[in-house]
DNA sequence: GAGTCTATGTTACAATAATAACAAGTTTAA
DNA sequence: TTAAACTTGTTATTATTGTAACATAGACTC
């Protein structure tokens, strides 16, 4: 199956194209060009058109892309078709604003446990969350067969906790710990760096600031 | 200078090897080669090497680099040596969390003013960041000299205060919102999607998955 | 229904990034 | 002081990604 190769850098975009899909579909579109799509999404054209390509012929020539047609590919293409429940691991202050976050909106994915070592909160409903005791999370996340965690933990106890939920099966991290952590390559980790997109961002503009210097002088 | 040709590959990972030397100085070590390095970091020895390469010889062959004098060097390059002045604009969920979110503790960075529409939190302080209207944005970021604003405003008017905070004189715009907006390209965007991250997780996790069985069977 | 127009899918090319390999300094130990 | 061990910096190689170009299939017009 083609499918088995495609680029890492192309899988990065699929959600995007998702997304911008979705929003044409709402607004009743029924067909897109590449070019379209480039201008929304600021993917070059012909990048977004070899990156269809890998799944097949998706577009009609002298057309474009029936917009339906492929919304309903990508979304199951990108597993939006079923619901995927992940857990969300430390209940601090990003881990409440992600519970609030509405992943479900465009996105097929719901919050369905989270797991904290505040006595204050474990054992209560936090934006219709059930909050679990860390120590009762191995088993829960069996249990409830959760497969994603978010992972939202002070960056001391991040390898610990990763440790954990690798252990109770957990395939996939969306690991907001300023860590790279350590896992069996069996399971997949994505991070997401603050600090960090914050940091590039403040690097880029320096230079950018240091060339324009250079074009007035 | 050399500086003004660093790969945007080795300036994203920078930050990174940044904050490890920061916690390798603080547990009081001296010294550290590109193997140790590279397992912290999760990134291949020689391309730490050749990272930092770019910037000239850094270390010394045979013994490695010395932690004060690296981390000094970062520093600088990354402006971690003098403060960063940012605006968050729009307070709701995720902007909260990240105005308690400690950007301030490994990253010389202060969020110094908020925006938002809602009448019930302008005019008062959140997390020690003073919330004004969204009507004195302007008006505020060219007066405390804002270049780098952090976009957390529902997508519907994302694209609306963008142009606006371009008009103020912003430089740098970390955007939290799943809309591309479209900037100057005297402007650097910086996305970060949350919804796509988890997405992306998903759909490889799910090639995985059938990799899995296929070696199964 | 023939001709013009349009936008895909693909092929060829260019640029960027990652990895491997190793020569050349430095350290360390004897 | 010498040699073995180590680790950088760099060069050569490979892999990945992005862009350009265009032939071709199909849509649209009259």
């Amino acid at each position: 199956m083609a499918t088995s190769k495609i680029p890492h850098a192309t899988a990065k975009r699929l959600p995007i194209y998702y997304r911008y899909l979705h929003f044409l579909s709402d607004a009743g579109k029924q067909r897109v060009s590449s070019t379209e799509l480039a201008d929304a999404v600021k993917v070059d054209s012909a990048t977004i058109r070899r990156d269809f390509s890998y799944f097949g012929a998706l577009g009609k020539r002298g057309y474009g892309y029936d917009v339906e047609s492929l919304l309903a590919f990508f979304k199951k293409t990108l597993n939006q078709d079923k619901l995927t429940n992940v857990a969300l691991v430390g209940v601090g202050n990003l881990g409440h604003a992600l519970l609030n976050y509405n992943f479900h909106q465009s996105n097929n994915v719901r919050i369905s446990a989270a797991f904290d070592v505040k006595e204050d909160i474990t054992g209560t409903i936090q934006s219709s969350v059930p909050v679990y005791h860390m120590n009762d999370m191995k088993e829960q996340l069996s249990v409830q067969q959760i497969e994603i965690v978010i992972l939202t933990v002070p960056s001391k106890v991040a390898q610990e906790v990763t440790n954990e939920v690798v252990e109770a099966g957990v395939k996939g991290i969306l690991n907001f710990t300023p860590l790279r952590i350590t896992v069996p390559d069996t399971v997949r980790v994505q991070n997401v760096d603050l600090t960090n997109e914050l940091q590039t961002l403040i690097y880029f503009l320096d230079k950018f600031g240091k060339q324009d210097e250079n074009k007035l002088g």
